[in-house]
DNA sequence: TAAGATTGATGTTTCAATCTTT
DNA sequence: AAAGATTGAAACATCAATCTTA
């Protein structure tokens, strides 16, 4: 117990940090550049949508998302503020809320999406081959 | 052009983003578990003890860290502090700052190591095999 | 007592502007 | 004018409570 990581792994590691940071910053900017909302709220605005009725509730967003409880709570506010979800009692549990998309909300979602889009291909697409793709997500997958 | 990213390249880039946010989540925790400091700490303590004469230009650790020169500038403030670096005046360009690493500065690189190291191993090594690993740091190479 | 959610205070990052030297 | 670096103000994140209902 307590091996030390071998350097395939540590290089692994300061490549995965490396490599994502510089494809995150990009599409930041790409989202930016074309004056929408940053990534996390197409997260948000997503998964609201892709659950059945359009709502979920925070400590779902929470899980799914890997926020914390009062981030996500802000990020609410802020979301809530600009007309894209609303704030309703939860009729099962007292003590919660429910977030629900609004059709602006989704209206953002659309428009979100295609410069998204473009951003992961130039970014990640352009630079890998299909094979190389598949394994890479393969791979991944098992450090989830 | 415009060509839109195939399934498996939005599966990657997902996966990317999220076994990212896990393992780094993961590995922020442990450090902060045994009363140490963030990651970036390491890394600029890392870069400074590694280059030649334990200094670096601000703008030197602004490309190797991928931080905007406002977030070093800060970064740094912080850290001269904790008494951790030094700011000196650069002799070569009069506009310069240079960035020097202080013993307290290599004595918290080496305390932080072994802890950053184990939690590597527990996040990263423990969840793939060798030839995997070896697999993943070549493709993560690709996006770089 | 614990789960779901929020809030005040504090720390960090970002934006836009500034200052100095090249 | 451009590069290196910093700073005030605003946005956002984090920490430690707090509040409510289960």
């Amino acid at each position: 117990m307590d091996k030390p990581p071998s350097e395939p792994t540590i290089l692994a590691w300061a490549r995965l940090i490396k490599a994502q940071a510089r494809a995150l910053q990009a599409v930041e900017a790409d989202l930016k550049a074309e004056g929408l909302p940053p990534l996390a709220w197409y997260d948000v605005l997503l998964e609201l949508k892709q659950a059945g009725d359009g709502s979920l509730r925070p400590y779902e967003l929470e899980k799914r998302l890997l926020l914390a409880q009062h981030n996500v709570s802000r990020l609410m506010d802020r979301m809530e503020r600009k007309k894209l979800v609303e704030r309703k009692p939860c009729d099962a549990d007292g003590r919660g809320q429910v977030m629900v998309i609004t059709e602006q909300g989704r209206a953002m979602q659309k428009k979100m999406w295609p410069v998204y889009r473009a951003s992961i291909q130039r970014h990640i697409g352009a630079k890998l081959t299909e094979a190389e793709t598949s394994r890479l997500a393969a791979l991944l997958q098992r450090l989830l």
